[in-house]
DNA sequence: TTGACGTGATACCTTTTGGTATCTATTGAG
DNA sequence: CTCAATAGATACCAAAAGGTATCACGTCAA
């Protein structure tokens, strides 16, 4: 199990920290702005936005003297991964999907 | 948010408790049993335990004295459905299911 | 009944986590 | 240059988390 596996699956224990990720998800952010949508410091909407960074979830870009936060969208990799082992529905899925492919094959 | 889906992210942050699932996928296990796999007390497995359960992602019955600890097949089904919703990959294979359902309906 | 076994529960301790307050550095407008 | 705006860094605090030690409770075998 991978350190960055463990960080992702830490970053997403916190309700603030997946809120922000749904923010994320409508458009790219600044600290600023994202602390906008919440009741507490910047400093601490900082700290859940590293932590974030460090699960490999965001990724920040320079602009001036801003930084923008945006959503990393395979981020979710090892985390999905893990979790689709024990999915049912997941397994369902793919059930699915195997007939479509063999007759691809065909 | 349901205080469920919380507490299955929060169920899911520690790596005993991923590594705990991942033993309870080969084969249901007695508290003790468990235990046997880590380096730490019985209590403290305990308390994995209950957490886990808290989460919904395992069951416990009981066969006289033992408790008897298994996955919650479904468990993962809150957090799966999240997570869902940022994953490109998973996203791909939807994309991928979807002609072939349109195919079936031919 | 008497224990040993498997477990539940509680008190307690240490570390981590989530938060604020505060200070410093860099950028861009005037 | 000056200074307000944006952000990083650190110290500090309260609460939560992870762990141990310990005791109490039901269960099964002898």
């Amino acid at each position: 199990m991978s350190a960055m596996e463990h960080m992702a699956f830490r970053a997403l224990a916190d309700p603030t920290r997946r809120e922000i990720l749904m923010l994320l998800k409508q458009s790219d952010m600044t600290i600023a702005e994202v602390a906008e949508n919440f009741q507490m410091t910047r400093a601490a909407i900082k700290k859940h936005l590293t932590i974030l960074s460090d699960g490999g979830l965001i990724v920040t870009r320079v602009e001036g003297r801003a930084r923008i936060n945006a959503l990393e969208p395979q981020g979710m990799q090892h985390v999905f991964d893990w979790l689709s082992y024990f999915d049912t529905f997941w397994d369902d899925r793919l059930s699915a999907l195997k007939p479509a492919i063999e007759e691809d094959m065909k």
